[in-house]
DNA sequence: AAAATACATTTTGTGTACAATTAATATTTG
DNA sequence: CAAATATTAATTGTACACAAAATGTATTTT
């Protein structure tokens, strides 16, 4: 039953990716390799060549001879983000209602019902790790190697700006959540349909929703405004 | 005058990347561990790091308990290429052209006056790596961290595609390979002005470029074709 | 007491030994 | 002789030990 150092380094890659997803692991925060080698019985050596592997991907950053940190989420990253978001994403849906195999849909709804199911009774974690995991699907059914680097970091930086922006009593996150699951219900049936125009309109509805939600927060306007920061309200 | 662990590190890093871009290094071919450890000087620790750097950013694949081979460059990839590339070397050459700084402009024309050198003097390994830098440049200038792994996984190929279909004596190539340059000069000018449309049409005539050049190759119509391979012509 | 220096501690990087896995070769068996 | 199995060699993965670098603390100097 004692799990061999394959799966150990499994699960730490998982376990970081997944820490980073949630922003328990802030971004900008050290990654401690002794702390990490203890918790999961692992030798420096294969995890900092996990370090290396999550460096690539965008996970983290590595700094010579100062360790690894969480990667940062600068503020010219978030209009980066919605800038370089919606043409991705588009491209990719567009390929995957091409592209999508049968199985590969069997994939995409039940990670759906995995995001559902999140929505009923999961914490934010889970909601944005389902979400995450949806989208993956996506991308797998584009199958486009030149495409899907750019789509992964956008993914994390997806979850991680859902996290940061989410707030659980909220009425109008719960609402943007359902819209969230139907436009999901939407994606499923263009891809199944094989319709790629279909897909590529969604692609930027689903942006566009999340941008919204965001712009909810960073410039609010309504009731639960502190004070009188009634700076500029949501045009239309 | 004895190197450092580091830069013996980083020269491995490099001439891995550079033997990949100019398939010196063959895709699909096995990276022998214990033969770059004693060309490099480097234990194997820390060789295999830079291997999962290298995996990470899409030059070699890793293979569970199978060691490391070239990344391999399939039919189907080239299709996905030419659909891929217009998209994000457009956004690339949009964003340059808006937020390029001046000592980028120079590092820029620097490169352009490299990638010239090579063409009248250098060989296609020269050609190829001076090309690749100058678009890299492109790529510091749009300076967005979504977009830059998709365009740089395209650059890898971008290079080993221009290789693949390379014949010295033909005067094809050479009328294309001076037209490059000519777009290059376009690119800089574009940049320069700040003109994002034109650098995206630019991006866009850059691509067709290299396209054409390739079919050229891919569908040959003329005197050098083996027999009565006379299948597709090239459709105007 | 502040700045500068020296020292100790912690953290990061590399080399080497060994374990585990895969590939290659020889041997057996039908 | 071909297929299957056993044996050997080569390659890949991990652990640990030590070297190098960075950080933190104490000491000296002014």
């Amino acid at each position: 039953m004692k799990e061999d150092s394959k799966s150990r380094k499994t699960a730490l890659y998982d376990a970081i990716r997944q820490r980073v997803l949630t922003m328990a692991l802030r971004p900008g925060s050290d990654l401690d390799e002794t702390a990490l080698s203890d918790e999961f019985a692992l030798s420096r050596t294969p995890l900092r060549e996990v370090f290396r592997q999550l460096a690539g991907e965008g996970y983290v950053d590595l700094r010579e001879n100062r360790g690894a940190r969480v990667s940062e989420m600068s503020h010219t990253s978030l209009r980066d983000f919605f800038l370089t978001a919606p043409m991705i994403y588009g491209a990719v849906l567009r390929l995957a209602a091409k592209n999508a195999r049968p199985d590969q849909i069997v994939k995409l709804k039940a990670a759906q019902e995995d995001f559902k199911a999140s929505l009923r009774s999961g914490s934010a974690e889970d909601r944005a790790l389902a979400n995450n995991r949806f989208h993956e699907v996506t991308g797998e059914m584009a199958d486009n190697v030149y495409l899907l680097p750019s789509f992964q970091r956008l993914l994390i930086d997806h979850a991680r700006i859902s996290m940061t922006f989410y707030r659980p009593r909220d009425d109008r996150m719960a609402r943007n959540v359902s819209d969230a699951s139907d436009q999901h219900d939407a994606i499923i049936a263009a891809i199944e349909a094989g319709d790629d125009i279909a897909a590529a309109r969604l692609a930027d509805d689903h942006w566009n929703l999340s941008r919204d939600q965001i712009e909810l927060f960073v410039m609010p306007a309504g009731l639960d405004v502190p004070l009188g920061t009634v700076s500029r309200q949501n045009s239309a």
